[in-house]
DNA sequence: TGTACATCAGTGAACGCGCGTTCACTGATGTAC
DNA sequence: TGTACATCAGTGAACGCGCGTTCACTGATGTAC
């Protein structure tokens, strides 16, 4: 028994890297099919075209982390009725390490694809992620309010995406800022040690 | 006296609009010269290049915000010795609102130019950046470290890049979360309010 | 003041290039009888 | 078991298009004598 890596499964592996890096727009067909060492037209003859490959580069993802973390919540919730927002942040955390059973650097390249779909496009991505998984999205929501009830919806709403506007824009800069990081204070930073000066950050600011 | 508009500066105003809400790579120079009313060639003719003019439109802001951010920060550091992170978060204010004199969205661009810099484009404006204000920011770390002495250099930078990006991103990701605000809660929010929200949160974070 | 020349702002059309996509095709595998 | 056909994975080359850039040129303004 040989595990046999697809065409298809190619592709996603060295589309995601350069997607997460690099950004959707500035990734070519022809980029992402050498490093993938395949032939330019079988992306679109498994995809159909580019945008249905960034979305399937996406979903790969998002099918594999939204049940867990789903289930990590409903666990949370039969276990203990009045859960603070750090056990709930506490939620996230094996599910985006799941991410990297996908690729060795899943969980980073999954938060910055978020990123870029965030800044880049106009929609075409987000309608997808809104269409498929908005239902999920609203229920995770609703249980970051129940740790803050006296806020409005709107406020959790807002406080809830400048903690995703933070993780995944430190994200997609941290090639950047490693770099800085390194001639300014000769210091080899980490993703997995910036996420641990992320974490107090993000908690002190949400529950601001 | 007419204030005659020339065409450099009819150039600038229509490209950092469509820079800041499309992204540089997304932009073409057609686009650009169409807002403009003005000929495709004269891009090339006025700034060389179009990375000239992505650092170009970068500047007219830089150029403006970074003296009137110095001069504040010197200004609280004669009056007051030992000064707190939000009174120096104060001074970042009237620079900012400074520059809707050079556009009525300017602040708002600013911030959202600043986001594309960090996540576009694999270095040219970043290097330009550095070089050309590496000291004066410096200079700024060198003044929030001095509100929270009991940190390292280092987590002092990592904070205020956490700080820099959760405002950049929300101002780069505001047009689709004001879109969801709306359809979501009915709520027609304004980058004001967004702010308004945002400052107490990145307060918190950064003195967490 | 008039003439000759230089500089500058701006233009229309074309250039070459890389892009995403398409198309006709090959060869391997699966299925029906 | 053998043959005919259908389906599927993959390919090489080309397509049309929009991109940033270039080039030869025009016309207005400035400068020297």
């Amino acid at each position: 028994m040989t595990s046999k890596i697809t065409t298809k499964v190619k592709i996603l592996n060295a589309a995601e890297a350069l997607f997460a890096n690099s950004g959707f727009a500035e990734t070519s067909m022809r980029e992402i099919t050498a490093k993938a060492g395949v032939n330019l037209a079988s992306v679109n003859y498994h995809f159909g075209s580019k945008k249905d490959l960034i979305k399937a580069v996406v979903d790969r993802y998002l099918e594999r982390f939204v049940p867990l973390l789903l289930e990590k919540i409903e666990t949370l919730e039969k276990c203990n009725k009045n859960y603070s927002v750090s056990e709930l942040f506490e939620c996230f955390k094996s599910p985006l390490l799941a991410l990297n059973s996908i690729n060795k650097d899943g969980s980073v390249f999954f938060l910055k694809l978020i990123g870029r779909g965030y800044v880049d496009f106009q929609g075409h991505l987000r309608r997808f992620i809104t269409e498929k998984y908005g239902e999920s999205l609203q229920v995770i929501q609703q249980c970051f309010h129940k740790t803050m009830p006296q806020l409005t919806p709107s406020e959790v709403f807002w406080r809830l995406h400048f903690t995703i506007g933070t993780s995944v824009f430190t994200l997609a800069a941290s090639e950047a800022l490693i770099d800085i990081s390194r001639s300014d204070f000769d210091l080899e930073m980490t993703p997995e040690k910036i996420v641990d000066q992320l974490l107090p950050y993000l908690a002190a600011g949400f529950a601001s």
